[in-house]
DNA sequence: TTGTAAGCGTTATCAG
DNA sequence: CTGATAACGCTTACAA
């Protein structure tokens, strides 16, 4: 009982390797009877086609590799884990890589993945990325963190933070502060602009009604935890009636760091101080208050960037990036301002 | 310029497609200088071997399978992110999988992986595992949650834990309570047992100066973050001289629901109740106050998995697990008791 | 529609 | 130590 291979199904189904090979993939050309014995021989046998074969010749792995920057963040986690199941749904498998957002080991990994003969990457480029130069005939789809360059898919972050910051706006606010992100951070840098229209857009009210009181509050950092608490204490070290009564974060982990920083402070969220974050992972409704934030469409994203390396779907033009919408999630960190 | 293969490495160096194999293998019978041109001629080419080619000859795929139940869950990101590190430096890449805890989906998955002839693969049984039996004849490693009959490789949970709740009789508490995991746990049991270990030790102290007040305090409860908060709710709702002073849970994420209960309650954490977590997640250093943990040896854990599937270490005994050491990570959460 | 047979790029078995 | 050469298990023109 050694390993069955597909010249042992051919020939107990009568039939020759070529057109069990035709029926294990597919091929339209097999009338059904034909199809429906060998099928039976295959169960019956419990064969199963090898893949290393199968690759050699057809060129095809049915693997796809997916490279990020760091596994513990969980917006990739939950990233990985949404295409995982998408690619399964397909027949397909994941390898699953880590930068460490550190552009040597990316490129080296790349690299591995080129030469496993993978039929596609999924591409969250390290932070330093910009000095590579991806492997032409290989497809890639670049997400969440977009380049220049190459085709995309993302949520639309920069719309998303406008929702967010004006649920503040609707709430009553009109000192908000913004943690950005990184300043050469592609995202980071469409949630800035996202902030700005909303403020922007609140400046044009006709009633002047919703103006804003004061200069933008921005504090840049980094997405941890720890930055996010830093830039928080630099925004709330002013007088009460100079402070944001709000500050909408570029991250889940800054908003939390951001509410060590009130708690730190003496300064009561929401009470006086609202906060929302971005992202909306998991840990989001786990803090106390439960935070307010916008979230990511991860599982869309996910689902789109395997449905386009499997050709179920038209790749995004180069530089027309396709976009998911975000969504605000309500939750104990938001109320309206009071009085100065 | 099209793919380079191993017969044009061969005909430039002047030597067979042979010598040219038994270079990319490390095969002890190459004289130097042949070795030395042969390596300068791949490397002038940037030649790369194909991995399909190579593992149907030789049935060596340089692919090991991972299969967890939740890539969500940050114990088993890092598990995965780790284990990812460790394979790479040994020229291996991991392909992911999650069960999502359902045991059908876990027996495809390992179907799948049994069928690409990974060299091995790494396992945390979903929780309704029993019913599954492992194609013998693949490697394959049971990693955190053992089972008996197959060689597995965890932290010390029942030791981690007792070094935890031994933390907290140190600081003086004697009303201890315990969330425990669900009791068909493997991992949940034992952590119980470290439990009742200390707690029963602590009864043995020759002054009784360590004896415990009343009963075990025990609630069970699932290993997230709302099961917490309630198991939390009901060891806190009695007065308070019979109330726990401190509260070990089996999880961070049952902790941090724990001081959530607390805060509802207006139990001051740590002033009238210490709380410590177990598994010692990033997460766990972003509460407010931050968490008192118990770190599991997660890196140590992932890199034995993997060189014991790459035979760079010997797999341990069936039913004789590799246990490496917790360690308690003191955070904000704890303080010595308040008088009754 | 189905059978036949030629490879795919390596590794492994022999001789030499 | 090295060179031929036969597999490895499958896909895919090309024929029938």
């Amino acid at each position: 009982m050694s390993k069955v291979g597909i010249r042992d199904v051919a020939k107990l189904a009568g039939v020759s390797t070529g057109t069990v090979s035709r029926v294990l993939n597919d091929h339209p050309s097999v009338t059904k009877d034909v199809r429906a014995r060998v099928e039976g021989i295959i169960k019956e046998l419990g064969y199963l086609p090898d893949p290393s074969a199968r690759s050699m010749r057809s060129k095809v792995s049915r693997l796809i590799g997916i490279v990020i920057p760091d596994l513990t963040n969980p917006f990739f986690s939950e990233l990985v884990q949404s295409a995982e199941q998408a690619a399964a749904n397909h027949g397909y498998n994941i390898i699953v890589m880590t930068s460490l957002d550190h552009a040597a080991k990316e490129a080296d990994r790349i690299k591995q993945l080129t030469s496993r003969k993978v039929d596609g990457i999924i591409l969250v480029p390290s932070n330093d990325f910009h000095t590579l130069k991806l492997p032409k005939g290989l497809p890639i789809v670049v997400v969440d963190r977009l380049m220049p360059g190459y085709s995309g898919i993302a949520a639309d972050h920069r719309n998303g933070v406008r929702l967010g910051v004006e649920h503040l706006l609707k709430l009553g606010h009109r000192r908000i502060g913004f943690i950005s992100g990184p300043g050469h951070s592609v995202p980071a840098n469409d949630r800035l602009r996202g902030y700005l229209d909303a403020i922007e857009h609140a400046g044009e009210q006709a009633d002047g009604s919703a103006k804003m009181a004061g200069p933008p509050l921005i504090a840049e950092a980094a997405f941890d935890y720890e930055s996010g608490r830093s830039a928080g204490n630099y925004l709330l070290a002013r007088a009460r009636n100079e402070r944001p009564t709000a500050i909408f974060a570029s991250s889940d982990q800054q908003a939390i760091g951001c509410m060590r920083a009130a708690h730190d402070l003496g300064i009561p969220v929401p009470a006086a101080l609202s906060i929302v974050g971005f992202d909306g992972i998991p840990l989001a409704s786990m803090t106390t208050p439960r935070l307010t934030t916008v979230k990511q469409p991860i599982q869309d994203v996910a689902a789109a960037a395997v449905a386009v390396l499997l050709n179920k779907q038209t790749a995004p033009e180069l530089d027309d990036p396709i976009l998911f919408a975000c969504e605000v999630l309500e939750g104990e960190t938001t109320a309206p301002p009071q009085p100065d």
